[in-house]
DNA sequence: TGTTTATTGAGATTTAGTCTCAATTTTAAT
DNA sequence: ATTAAAATTGAGACTAAATCTCAATAAACA
């Protein structure tokens, strides 16, 4: 189902309304590739020419968190970064503790290094999550 | 080793300074039991008569999460509330989804390449968490 | 179409956390 | 012990993400 049929369907369970600027913004962030953060949204919003206030932006992000459409990806310097679920095809996460930049990447090395210490282990792995936190390039030189 | 301890090997490897107001801070905080955040902590040392300012709880607090010593619980409201790091080697955990099992590990290899991809990726780590779900040995057969 | 109720925008507000900077303290070398 | 260099401190100003206010407006549904 398209984020959007979600959307429709919780408001709808919790008598709320399905309005212009929601669907503006579910719009924009299906068509939003990563990671993205509230300001970021209105911003590209803005740019292209929505009349939606940061405001709704807010709102509205509130309410796909709360149904399950997106989730938080990473919460550094009071900085929210979110990602829609769907989008959870797997990468591991390099986060910079300093300014929350976020690196994503893969690393099919990994992946086989897992499976064997599993497999050691008798265990059957279904999903995994690496996080490491540090700092970037561009942090680390200050 | 003492949080004290830690703390001074810390500053001395970074060439910053262990003053009597970090002093002041890493004892209340070995003296607390279970999570706290900065602003009760510092409420907490002024009524009991300590000079030490606000800016320098959250400074510190800072230097301890960045040398491992207390770790980020949860971040509710935009609020930040921390613990002590338990006295344990670093390890990753291997969760089953059926019966919840935890299964500690700690693989060499596995800390070698991180600190390869990260290297690619100009990234200085400072701590991962390595979580993999699945299923474990009893679980699978069933 | 009309009535009810949720939602909106603009900007004020909140507040955890950071920054400024002159004065002070630590550290290490002498 | 003295001293020089560098880090740290406190007080309060400042920042910025997120929330709130409230009158005007729009969605939902009979």
């Amino acid at each position: 189902m398209r984020e959007e049929e979600k959307l429709k369907k919780f408001l709808k369970a919790k008598g709320l309304k399905f309005t212009k600027e929601r669907e503006d913004i579910i719009r924009e962030i299906e068509n939003t590739e990563g990671h993205f953060d509230p300001d970021g949204l209105f911003i590209k919003m803005k740019n292209r020419g929505s009349k939606v206030s940061r405001a709704s932006v807010y709102r509205t992000i509130n309410l796909l968190l709360e149904s399950g459409i997106i989730d938080v990806v990473e919460n550094i310097d009071r900085h929210k970064h979110y990602e829609k679920v769907k989008d959870k095809t797997h990468h591991d996460h390099m986060i910079c503790i300093k300014c929350g930049k976020v690196i994503e990447f893969y690393s099919p090395t990994l992946e086989m290094l897992q499976q064997e210490l599993c497999e050691k282990e008798g265990f059957t792995p279904t999903k995994h999550s690496l996080e490491i936190y540090g700092y970037c390039k561009q942090c680390y030189k200050k």
